[in-house]
DNA sequence: GCTCAATATGTTATAACGTAACATTATTCA
DNA sequence: TGAATAATGTTACGTTATAACATATTGAGC
C-alpha cells in the first residue's frame, strides 16, 4: 500500500532527489498526485517556498524549475551549471565569485542581496559528444 | 490620429525605451493593443525574440520581463543589477568577471555558452531611504 | 515587373507557471 | 487544555508562453 506522507515537505525532497534534472512545480505536483488525487499547486509551491527557504531547494530561474541542494549548508549564493543538452544543473560554490559580483554591482552605490547566476551550456559528458550532432 | 506601425519590433523598442524598468510581455501587449486592438501575445513574443537575438532586448529571467539595451554592441553578457524596490535595472558591463565565472564552471568540463547574472537587492536611491521602512 | 525565398505577422487555441483568499487541520508548548 | 503557529486543503483565477497553421510583406536576382 502507498506510504501516507505526513509532510509535504520532505515527500517533495524525496521526488527531487531522484532526479539529476531540476523538476517544475507541475512535475511534482504529478509526482506527487499518485499519493493524493486532489493535490493543488498551490500546496507544492507553499512547500518549494519554505524549502528554498530553509536552503534545501533552490530555484532555477531561467528554467522556472526547482532542484535539491546538493550540498550541505551554504551561506553564500552559488552558480548553476545548466547543460541545455541533458538539463543536468551542477551547483557550485564559488563564494569569491559572488563576492566579485557583489562588488561590482556596489559601484554605484547598489546594495545586493540575492544573486542569481545561472551558466548554461554543455557539461562534460554531453560537450564530448557534440560533434555527432 | 495613431500612427501606424510598420514594424512590430520598432514599436516594441519604443514602448520599453520609455520605461526604465522591465516590461513584461504581456504589458508591452497591452501597450501595443491602443494601436491595434486584436494583437495577439505570439506576436509580441516573437518580435522579443528577435530583438533578443539582435542584442537590442534582454530578458530578465528572474522578473519574466524584458528591458531594452542600455549600451551599444556588447559581445560579452552583463550583469543586471535589479532593484526590488523601484522595479529598475542597471545593466553592467563586466567582461572579465563573466569570464571569470565561465572559469569556475569549466573547471569540471562545462562548456559556457550564456549566462545569466542577475543581482537583486537595492539601487543607490532606494537604498538611501530604507530606514524609512 | 515577376517570382522565389526569407522574414514577419495574423489567428485560434491551449499549455505551463503562479497566486489570492478563505477554510481546515496539525503541532507545539506554555 | 487551550492558544498560538505552521502546514495543508479548496476553489478560483491571473500571468506567462507556445503550438500549429495561415497570410502578408520585403528584398534580391532575373
Amino acid at each position: 500500500m502507498p506510504r501516507q506522507r505526513s509532510n509535504m515537505q520532505e515527500a517533495l525532497l524525496a521526488v527531487l532527489r531522484q532526479h539529476e534534472q531540476p523538476q517544475s512545480a507541475y512535475a511534482l505536483l504529478a509526482a506527487l498526485r499518485t499519493d493524493n488525487a486532489k493535490l493543488a499547486p498551490t500546496t507544492i509551491y507553499r512547500a518549494l517556498d519554505a524549502l528554498s527557504e530553509q536552503g534545501m531547494v533552490h530555484r532555477i530561474e531561467s528554467l522556472n524549475a526547482y532542484a535539491c541542494c546538493r550540498h550541505g549548508d551554504h551561506t553564500s549564493d552559488c552558480i548553476m551549471a545548466i547543460c541545455d543538452d541533458c538539463g543536468i544543473v551542477e551547483e557550485q560554490l564559488a563564494p569569491k565569485l559572488i563576492g566579485a559580483i557583489s562588488a561590482e554591482t556596489e559601484k554605484s552605490g547598489f546594495a545586493p542581496k540575492r544573486h542569481v547566476v545561472e551558466v548554461h551550456g554543455s557539461c562534460a559528458a554531453c560537450g564530448s559528444t557534440e560533434d555527432r550532432k
